[in-house]
DNA sequence: CAGATGCGAGAGCACTGCTCACACTATGGA
DNA sequence: TCCATAGTGTGAGCAGTGCTCTCGCATCTG
């Protein structure tokens, strides 16, 4: 699955994780039978929360309702999660990885150096995966939960897409294509201090906004679709959102 | 605050609506003190529960919540909404309305024929109201609410600020003002045959695809920011978006 | 003026997240 | 091997939710 290694480390080490490696924690081996039975509970309580995720949505998740789904009382879901907010916790995590996984195999599957159709994969393999789960997306993409505060354990995995964005610029980068390089003022360029700290040198700030622009083309058409904007006038979303992809993908002369 | 009417006029047939005017349901002024009292007490209902959408959100909002604020029992509350979700389709038209006056304003605050400066404007005002009313952005733009299905009064009303972008372009085309035209594939062209049927006739595929993209570009920006995607890494995000909008604008050839 | 209608109060149902005292059991040290 | 400890499931209970229904009282209409 492993591409461009070199770059795609110093880019994870950038942004202090490690790449494919599910970020979702992951206890050593259970020992004893009755941590056997633990960490199998605990997945088959994830497992039915994301069932009633997908078909109830994230505010009609109902902790008692898992419980009833596989036959215990509800006070004993506490013995596993402290909190409702928790375990959403949790299926934001794994949906983060998730679609990280999808986008990241995409990637993977498309010849390094064809950086458009690396580009294309990654969108459309996201938007796939969107349109498949589309509460999780919004769960993870959309409006935040009222009320609840994402912990900095989602923060890591919530950059896996826009990770493997990048590391499709910066490899184009790296081989010597040079994208148009729209002037960035200089105050703009000032705003891009932190993020440019984060990334890989070498980056113009032009690829920069750039970069950061065909993200939300992705992220806001994929939002908008899934909330309906497109309904009625639109008539094929997937060529649709393929050609604006694509017209994105150029504007980053990426090829 | 109307300008370039002839061609608004239009388009606003076009889409089934006439321009600037508010679409919650205004009754008839109301006779009997009955009717003045039903009316006066509506509105009560209605900004007190918008008041806690602004701070418990839309899955927050409570209508025994509602009902304490303002000292009546909370059966009452169904004699004025039959259940909580017209309530909250009476707030989503009208924050529909809010932020579509916004951006009208902001519009026509401008010189029609600075063309770059509108969108900019209507850009700007539309990310301002966003940044005031968040709970209310993510109740109109945001992933909808499980189990509430928007019904079709709050159509019109979600097409305002769309409507007042596609407004600007088609005002600079009459003008004169002639966008590079990027090439669109006959597949794609084909996918518009819906939506260009709802527009002023003039406006080249590549425009509406232009705008399209500018419009995802606008909202998609905004959705993120409010998700907090550009958290510690866009340092003065006030610099950023109007960079971005001035790119988008100038990518459709505005000026 | 009388009947119809509108409206607030209050009880009640089924549901939610969450807490707690209570039993039972698996675990690991003496 | 025994036993204290820690982990786990149970059921009752609290405060909250949306919503329904019946009951009285006020208001409007013919």
């Amino acid at each position: 699955m492993s591409r461009a290694v070199l770059s795609g480390e110093y880019a994870a080490l950038a942004y202090g994780m490690l790449p494919h490696v599910s970020t979702a924690e992951t206890p050593s081996a259970p020992r004893t039978a009755r941590e056997r039975a633990r960490a199998e509970l605990t997945r088959e309580i994830v497992d039915a929360a994301r069932r009633q995720l997908a078909t109830e949505g994230a505010s009609g998740l109902s902790l008692r309702a898992v419980a009833r789904e596989l036959g215990m009382v509800s006070s004993a879901i506490y013995r596993y999660f402290p909190s409702r907010d928790d375990l959403l916790t949790r299926l934001i995590i794994e949906a983060y990885d998730s679609v990280g996984d999808a986008a990241e195999a995409a990637d993977a599957a498309v010849h390094p150096h064809a950086y458009l159709e690396r580009w294309l994969a990654i969108s459309h393999a996201t938007r796939s995966w969107a349109l498949a789960h589309p509460q999780e997306w919004a769960l993870i993409y959309g409006s935040p939960v009222p009320g609840y505060r994402a912990p900095e354990a989602t923060i890591a995995p919530g950059t896996r897409v826009s990770f493997t964005l990048t590391r499709v610029l910066y490899d184009a980068r790296e081989s010597g294509s040079a994208p148009a390089s729209l002037e960035v003022p200089g105050a703009v360029s000032q705003t891009l201090t932190t993020l440019r700290a984060m990334l890989p040198p070498g980056l113009p700030d032009s690829l920069i906004v750039g970069g950061l622009m065909a993200r939300t083309q992705l992220f806001g058409h994929i939002t908008l679709e899934l909330d309906g904007q497109f309904a009625n006038s639109i008539d094929d979303l997937d060529v649709f959102f393929d050609h604006i992809m694509r017209v994105t993908g150029e504007s980053l002369a990426l090829a």
